[in-house]
DNA sequence: CGTTAGTTTGAGAGGACTCAAAGTCTGTGG
DNA sequence: CCACAGACTTTGAGTCCTCTCAAACTAACG
């Protein structure tokens, strides 16, 4: 059952019960995306968040008429505009596939509706959005006091398994140096 | 009545029952905290939440021996150990007060009790937790793409009413950069 | 009024940037 | 299946921002 490996995902944080799973399995919709699709627009609000079978997303935003990396989601990852998606309003994120992708969508409504019918989803939204936090917290901790090739590394561990499959331009924008530098951080090894 | 100040915090993001003001009435503490005393420490899991009525406080780390000031919360603002606070586990953050502070303090008993009681608590802190969010990613963006210059900039539009009364040195280790460059960026005005 | 914490100023070194150009990969059409 | 266009990556040279180390200066507090 394809599910599962959502469900795999939730008991990392809650445990499911059987009426969850069976809500969630109805509420979820399998999804393919071709490799450099555009998954989610800046020009409308985020009404779906992707949960990654196979395969890797990106979000990112224009500076300048440039595309600047802001995450990549890979597998067992939800993906969503996240202001937009949880402020139902408009923000400045776009989505793509960085590869074909298999995904389940889950509409911000059915999330409603899970959200409200059983608490351990609210549990786990807390839970989860705290590891969100820490990520985010020990980003800005890298950015702050190391330098672009101790970020590269940190960047290597962290995306351990996905970092060789994303472009070095989309890496470079995502740990803010330039192209150039990144390539000749590159080149030491 | 000194609660109406929380009051008006939470009517940003929700309508408020009496009911839930009365339960939240009962259930906040007053506190008063001393210039430089210490409010929690990395020793403990972070089980209150702090919310300003007035004054500056601080959470902040250890790196190599120095602090390194991860926030400065003022009037109106909720401070915590965040990971600690939500998972109920240590964590890396002190928080200590800039200035003499009144604030009313929230044990994470009492949250979970309104969590569980009134729906509208659980958006409020959906709501609100996308507010911290989005101040994050800016602030990524922010050591990203920009000079120290800029970011100080950043930090006096976004810390507006406050940036004055934080010591250099703190501004300093928040923004990433040396004191002595703060302090020439400082001299240029 | 002295001690300590906090801030400023100076000089030199180095990392990362920009601009420019060459080289390499990838996928589409002939 | 090969050729070619466009995207992506590498390499080079010169510049500038920010860092570090050092020392002087100033403010705060008992």
């Amino acid at each position: 059952m394809p599910e599962n490996q959502v469900f795999l995902h939730f008991a990392k944080y809650i445990a499911l019960s059987n009426a969850l799973k069976e809500e969630l399995s109805q509420r979820i919709v399998s999804k393919t995306l071709k490799k450099g699709e555009l998954v989610h627009s800046a020009h409308n609000v985020c009404t779906s968040s992707y949960f990654i079978r196979k395969g890797l997303l990106r979000i990112y935003f224009l500076k300048e008429g440039q595309e600047i990396s802001e995450f990549f989601c890979a597998e067992n990852e939800w993906v969503n505009s996240p202001k937009s998606f949880m402020q139902r309003q408009l923000d400045i994120y776009w989505i793509d596939a960085i590869e074909e992708t298999e995904a389940f969508s889950l509409h911000i409504s059915d999330l409603g509706y899970l959200l409200e019918h059983f608490p351990e989803m609210e549990r786990y939204a807390r839970l989860s959005m705290g590891t969100i936090f820490a990520h985010l917290l020990e980003r800005i901790s890298s950015l702050r006091f190391t330098s672009a090739k101790e970020r590269y590394e940190h960047f290597c561990s962290v995306y351990q398994t996905i970092h060789a499959r994303i472009p070095l331009g989309m890496v470079a924008s995502y740990l803010g140096i330039a192209q150039e530098t990144l390539s000749r951080i590159r080149a030491l090894k």
